[in-house]
DNA sequence: GATGAAACGTTCATTGG
DNA sequence: CCAATGAACGTTTCATC
C-alpha cells in the first residue's frame, strides 16, 4: 500500500506548485519547472497514481463563512475498551465542525480543532461532543488569533 | 474588506462540493445542484470574487512525502513587546514545517502545530524554533494518530 | 434562471526525434 | 526528455428565450 516512490527535485518543485496553487495549467507548471507540457503532466499523472497528490480541493475562507471560531478542545478519558474508543473515534469525526481529531501521546488523550460561528455555536457544538461520549475532562482554549493556517507540507528536509 | 455576501442553498451546494472535490467540471457542479452550466458557473465566480473561496490546491499525502510525525507545541512567553511579538510571529510562520500557528487565550500563549519526518527532525526544527524566539516554556505533545484531517469546513448550522 | 453555440484553452494520447 | 499533432473535453462568453 505504501509504495516507496522516489521523488527528485523537480517533482518536488511541482508539488510545491500544486499545493500552493492547482489552477495552473501543466504547461505553465512545466515552464516554472524546466520541462514541456508533456513530461510535466506524466509526472503529475504518476505523482496522483502514486497517492503523493491525494485530492485537489477549493480552500474556503472562514471569516466570509462567518466561521470566526476555532477552539483547541484537550480530552483525557480514563481507560476504556477499543469498542468504546472506535465508537468515540466515529461519533466525534461525525461532527462536521470538528476538522482536526488526534489521538495523542501524553497526559492528554485526545485534541480536537472546532471550528464554530460564534461562542454560543461552540457551546452547542460542545455539547454535541459530550453527548457522543459522556466525557468528563474536557478543556477548551480559544484561538484568539490564527497567525498561520496553511495545508501546504515542507517538501525539503 | 468583509462584504457580507448572501449565500443560499444552492451556493452552500457548490461550496460543499468544491472543499471536498475541486476537480468537477462546472458542468458536473451544475447537474448535482440543479443548475446549468452558465448559472453554476457565474456562482461561482461569484463566490470566487467574494473571496468566499480563497484558493485551490492540491493537498499532499504526508506518509508518502515521509511526515510521518505531527507534534502539537504549546508555548507560553513571559510578557513581551509588540515589537517582540511582530519578529516572533514572523520568524516562526517561516519555518515550513509550523502548517498551524494560534495565539491563543487561556494559559497558553501560542500554540503550533508541526510536521516532521521523524523524531530527529522534530528535534531539528525544535531547534530552529527555540533559535528563533529564546523560549522557555515549552511542552511538545506528540500525535499518535490523525483520526480526522479536513480542509472542509462546515457549511450548514 | 435556461439554452445553444461559438471561441478558446487544456488535457491526454500518440507519433517521432 | 523534447517537439508536434489532434481529438476530446472544459471553460468562458454571448445572444436569445
Amino acid at each position: 500500500m505504501a509504495e516507496n516512490i522516489v521523488l527528485d527535485r523537480i517533482d518536488r518543485k511541482i508539488l510545491g506548485i500544486l499545493q500552493n496553487d492547482a489552477t495552473q495549467s501543466v504547461a505553465e507548471i512545466g515552464e516554472a519547472v524546466g520541462l514541456s507540457t508533456t513530461p510535466c503532466w506524466k509526472r503529475i499523472k504518476r505523482l496522483e497514481q502514486a497517492g503523493v497528490i491525494e485530492r485537489r480541493v477549493a480552500i474556503l475562507n472562514r471569516d466570509r463563512l462567518g466561521l470566526g471560531v476555532t477552539v483547541i478542545v484537550a480530552i483525557r478519558t480514563a481507560k476504556h475498551s477499543e469498542d468504546w474508543l472506535d465508537a468515540f473515534a466515529e461519533g466525534v469525526s461525525q461532527i462536521p465542525e470538528v476538522v482536526e481529531f488526534y489521538r495523542m501521546s501524553g497526559e492528554i488523550d485526545y485534541l480536537l480543532k472546532i471550528v464554530a460561528r460564534d461562542i454560543a455555536d461552540y457551546d452547542r457544538i460542545y455539547r454535541k461532543l459530550t453527548k457522543v461520549a459522556d466525557l468528563h475532562d474536557v478543556s477548551s482554549s480559544f484561538a484568539m488569533q490564527e497567525i498561520k493556517s496553511t495545508t501546504a507540507l515542507p517538501l525539503l528536509s
